[in-house]
RNA sequence: UCCGCAGUAGCUCAAUGGUAGAGCAACCGGCUGUUAACCGGUAGGUUGUAGGUUCGAGUCCUACCUGCGGAGCCA
């Protein structure tokens, strides 16, 4: 390169410098060469800019490294910034001269189609394609946006064990590790039961990190290893949870389309779906009703069933907002959650079940806080009552009313993208039988 | 775990039971503005594995392996 100084910036940043003289560096994404011109992609993780060589106006060497650099090789551009319109982005580079800092050799993910099977077993390398970092990105923004949410709301972050002694709920499958030689011990699945003696301590609160789930689902809406954002709150219960699931989805949605907006265009994403959300009153449809829903519709469900995937995108195909389906049977539910006292057959708990087919993206509940009928549910679903003696407790010393719910990030990011499935929604998936890289 | 589908060049896919092919990537050459650029050329194969049927198997049969889609379960 010449020794003449050229500020270093980010692609990002190129528009707000126009006609100055920069030095960029980043990967080759694509090129397109020519006898006289050469146009070079290069992108750094920040965005993508096309940097133009013409033969007459550059040094021999780069003239000729334009036509040698491959696809992903480390490149250093020094050019002008100039404002074009045939350029996608609108900014391009005039270049004034060209290095590869390092030739990168047959990269296996070409710009064409790959299959899945085969971009997984690269995902450490397809993590660097365009669609990718749009979802990364976007992931990321809604982590942030949850962060946001619970702070400006004056909850505190607890963070809740990722090895436990024994199944939160006792009834999924559990990754099972060791101990010590005499002990076992099991990879989370849930930091709710963790949260309730927290929000007694310090009333709002939250947890946000990896769950578990040994459950052999092979779907586009399972992974074995996933995210989830739990809050649980004292002294609120089932119509304030509502509020504050259907606030929550509004604000992190509004979030994306203020910031993401570039990456959910990217995505090809119809933005005036993820609008409309941030709009409208989220419905909420008791489960006795959306069994009469659902057969009308044909299903053959009844008072007890639960409801599969396709019941799930029957009841959200009549709304484009999130749909919350609430009092579930007392059968189908997990053991901590409050009876209803005007209905006793079913629990204060919710689904948030999201448009387009996305499925549930929140379960919550209020919890019971009596401590003789948690202690007869415990019985009833036959778990240790040993294991559970500190959870008890928390009904034993000053019970209060109170209520969570859970959130997993993957599904929710999958809803925003627009994609259909969440092993693109995560860095690093990890699902049956798929562990590499 | 169950049901269904698939496995051919580095990748994406073709090939009536009868000489394994194309596009992209790679390599060589051409092109003054390209937008997954384009044009010409070169090279690239134990058709997932093992067995079977047949004069002859990528193709038909059996088993296994791997992957994909879905169910159950859930976020």
């Amino acid at each position: 390169m010449s020794e003449r100084p050229a500020p270093a910036v980010t692609v990002s940043e190129l528009p707000s410098h126009p006609g100055v003289e920069v030095t960029v560096k980043g990967w080759l994404y694509n090129k397109r060469t020519g006898g006289k011109v050469r146009f070079l992609i290069l992108r750094d993780g920040s965005g993508y800019v096309q940097c133009v060589l013409s033969k007459a106006e550059v040094p021999e060497a780069a003239w000729n490294a334009a036509a040698e650099v491959t696809q992903e090789s480390t490149i250093e551009v020094r050019g002008v910034v100039r404002l074009e319109p045939r350029a996608a982005g609108g900014v391009e580079l005039s270049v004034l001269d060209f290095r590869i800092l390092d030739a990168c050799k047959d990269f296996p993910i070409t710009p064409k189609e790959h299959g899945t099977d085969f971009l997984l077993s690269q995902r450490h390398l397809w993590l660097r394609s365009a669609r990718q970092v749009a979802i990364l990105k976007i992931r990321s923004e809604v982590e942030s946006a949850i962060h946001d949410f619970f702070y400006k709301r004056g909850y505190t972050r607890v963070d809740s064990p990722i090895l436990t002694p024994n199944a939160c709920e006792g009834t999924s499958n559990l990754f099972e590790t060791e101990y010590t030689e005499e002990e076992k011990a099991y990879l989370s699945q849930s930091g709710q039961l963790y949260l309730e003696p927290a929000a007694a301590a310090l009333g709002k609160v939250y947890c946000f990190g990896p769950t578990f789930r040994a459950e052999k689902s092979k779907t586009r809406r399972h992974l074995r290893e996933f995210w989830m954002v739990e809050p649980e709150v004292a002294f609120l219960e089932i119509e304030g949870l509502m509020d504050l699931a259907e606030e929550f989805i509004k604000e992190l949605t509004v979030r994306v389309l203020d910031r993401r907006a570039e990456d959910l265009k990217r995505l090809e994403r119809d933005l005036t779906k993820l609008e409309t959300v941030a709009q409208k009153p989220f419905p909420r449809i008791p489960y006795r009703e959306a069994v009469e829903i659902l057969q009308k519709k044909g299903f053959p469900v009844s008072f007890g069933d639960d409801f599969g995937g396709d019941e799930e995108t029957a009841l959200a195909e009549d709304f484009d907002t999130p749909v919350m389906v609430t009092r579930y049977p007392v059968s189908i539910k997990a053991f901590y959650m409050q009876p209803d006292p005007a209905d006793p057959e079913v629990v204060l708990g919710l689904d948030m079940l999201a448009p387009e087919g996305y499925g549930e993206i929140i379960g919550g509940s209020q919890r019971i806080h009596d401590h003789d009928l948690l202690l007869s549910r415990i019985k009833q679903h036959n778990l240790p009552i040993e294991a559970f003696q500190w959870y008890l407790d928390v009904r034993k010393y000053g019970t209060f009313p109170h209520s969570g719910f859970g959130m997993g990030l993957e599904r929710f990011t999958a809803w925003m993208c627009g994609v259909p499935h969440l092993r693109e929604c995560i860095p690093y998936p990890r699902m049956l039988y798929r562990i590499y890289p």
